[in-house]
DNA sequence: TCGGTTAGTTCGGGAGACGAACAAACTCTA
DNA sequence: TAGAGTTTGTTCGTCTCCCGAACTAACCGA
């Protein structure tokens, strides 16, 4: 409700948002809500009705507790609509189907080179695997979420792919047009470091999320809401500097993180090739490697004290590659940022994800729930 | 609106505020208004007739422009209310008073060391001041805003001022209480330097503000507001890392910016006592001095291609004792950023502050004169 | 002087939330 | 076991606020 007039529609929108982002913790009776709410028993009886009626919505028996007649729990419906989080990678697909409560009812993952493709051809087969997904669940399918390997600018079916170092043949793409609607609506689509740090929700409603993979991404989520940045490229924490005069990065710059942390430089560092190896090596106990882990951990952490005194959140989470490696980075990142005056622990917390790599898809469908729970109509259009 | 229920009030008071907002821009018919914001014209002027009634809007004789009836145009009254803004800082108190439509009416500089007088004295005075100069103005007060040298945590009268590093005697203090309220309300209390970053919000809606003090510090405007952080000290550039091993930092980190581009290293960096005598240097074609401000932007140069690739936001403001130094810095910065892959001009606009030193009371003002235009019934209150 | 056009006002209607009243369902107590 | 007390869900009248259409007012041009 950022522009335009607002009028009565406006505000049912509004509250139904606020009855379902309640709904979505636990069961509720229709007298909860309202007290949770602030709203009048009868307004949300008469706003959740017609979801009932949809099926979107089921009511269960009435359950006693204490005196009083007791309320009817309401809660998503586990035949009602679903969303889907896409995360169109270099190597393949990764689809998430989950219902409106967040649950995960069914997740994918196809491999397939996409580096030849054109970008008509990827997005199409990506909307294929993920409608092929919800036919199989059997439930209707209210919106979706699209991750895809580079920086987005815009919204909707006008939001344009500027740039993917690793797709070259992606670029200037408008993913929506590609994949064409979900449910009523264009996907919502994103960086998929950014809708990656999405899926972290659990840890707060502000974080930084730093993730490993060809570079090095990232998201900074306030308020439970990924900033998006002017030009589409929040979040490159990648090429936050950390030496002046460091080493040359493909920026043009100098000393910036991803020469120290990021994976190609960890893995020269420790003299091994691939992430696999760098992690039974460090768990054997390997020095050479547990000293490149350490510090590629500092490395990282100087980065984000960086960040943090800019952004001031109070919670970091390593993912992608790195939340593999998090046994042995996220010790060396607390170091490192508590000797630039952040008291890790207590003031600002590091963790490893629980997603590692399926957090683009996951932050995807959480990112479709949000749009779809903040605009509700989308689940009685159909 | 972030919380809490909607009702058919919230609704007149965001039409009334879209319309305040239009408004904001050059005086216009309710029929241009109608068409500009999407309401009817029945409705703008059920909205607005209220506000001329009450003295806050004038209404100008009809102006005639091309075919038909002319519309009678609308303003912001030059006797309606007014707003304050308030900056308490180390050597006396600042304070502007603005009309609604942002212009500047009235102003004043009382110097006075702050450093030995407790938090409810200074906050006394600086009220006390404010509302003589509004006093003599003669035009109601409808808000104020107030900027605290300090991070700043919670809002309105529960806002505390969580330290000081330089007037220590007022940390945790609640500032809000001791001016008591202005108009119907408190006063909206913030950070100097997020405050000061509101004062440019014509360079755009999205920038990075640096300013320069005893150390450096900042704000990040977003969509036209400022980042608040978790904790009250979001913007804290000073504390972004130039070179992770170099020099040690207050902070208890190493390699800050604010020990190479702060004014303490300036100075001693190119061998002057005061900023004037460093201007004079500099204009003179003193070339230690010089080097010494290439080398102060250069540093800051670095700090804010971090920073900008964080938050992604095309522009950057010099302010505080940086503005004065603008002709030497503003190169160097751009010269920085553009050698680390951000092309300063077209894509990144770097410029000094045409604010200085009275940048904090000018965004205070900005801060209060948002809150009474989003919450127009502060307006009829009185 | 009379259409054409735009501005401002008035009035009926609709959307949506509130509050009070009421019926339903359960617990507790005498 | 009956009734009092309590909480839930529903219904209905009322209020606020907006829209759209109709009407009057004011100005231009032929």
């Amino acid at each position: 409700m950022t522009d335009g007039p607002a009028r009565a529609p406006a505000v049912r929108r509004h509250n139904l948002g606020l009855l379902l982002d309640a709904l979505r913790g636990a069961p509720s009776s229709r007298a909860s809500l309202a007290t949770a709410t602030g709203l009048t028993r009868g307004t949300v009886a008469v706003l959740l009705d017609p979801l009932v009626e949809a099926g979107v919505l089921a009511e269960g028996v009435p359950t006693r507790s204490g005196v009083g007649r007791p309320g009817r729990p309401l809660w998503f419906a586990a035949t009602g609509p679903v969303v889907l989080g896409i995360s169109v990678e270099v190597d393949g697909i990764d689809v998430r189907v989950s219902g409106l409560d967040g649950e995960t009812v069914l997740r994918a993952r196809r491999r397939r080179d996409h580096r030849r493709h054109p970008a008509a051809d990827v997005f199409a087969r990506a909307a294929r695997v993920a409608r092929e997904l919800a036919d199989r669940v059997g439930r209707p399918v209210a919106g979706a979420g699209l991750a895809v390997p580079g920086p987005v600018r815009g919204d909707g079916d006008d939001a344009v792919l500027l740039q993917a170092p690793n797709l070259p043949l992606l670029r200037g793409c408008r993913p929506a047009r590609l994949t064409g609607p979900f449910g009523t609506a264009p996907p919502v689509v994103g960086n998929e470091a950014s809708l990656g740090a999405l899926a972290h929700l659990g840890e707060g409603p502000d974080f930084v999320y730093v993730s490993a993979d060809v570079g090095i991404g990232g998201g900074i989520v306030l308020d439970g809401r990924v900033l998006p940045g002017s030009r589409g490229v929040a979040g490159e924490i990648g090429h936050v500097v950390v030496e002046r005069d460091g080493r040359a990065c493909g920026c043009g710059g100098s000393g910036c993180v991803e020469q120290y942390a990021g994976l190609p430089a960890l893995l020269g560092d420790a003299g091994v090739a691939a992430v696999p190896e760098l992690r039974a090596a460090a768990r054997a106990g390997d020095p050479a490697v547990l000293g490149a882990l350490g510090r590629a951990g500092s490395a990282l952490g100087v980065a984000l004290a960086s960040v943090i005194h800019v952004v001031d959140v109070p919670a970091v989470v390593l993912g992608g590659r790195y939340a593999e490696l998090g046994d042995w980075l996220v010790p060396a990142v607390r170091a490192e940022m508590r000797r630039r005056g952040l008291t890790a622990g207590p003031e600002v917390e590091v963790l490893a994800s629980a997603h590692g790599r399926s957090a683009a898809a996951a932050g995807a469908a959480r990112a479709a729930l949000d749009r779809v729970l903040a605009e509700p109509d989308l689940l009685l259009a159909r």
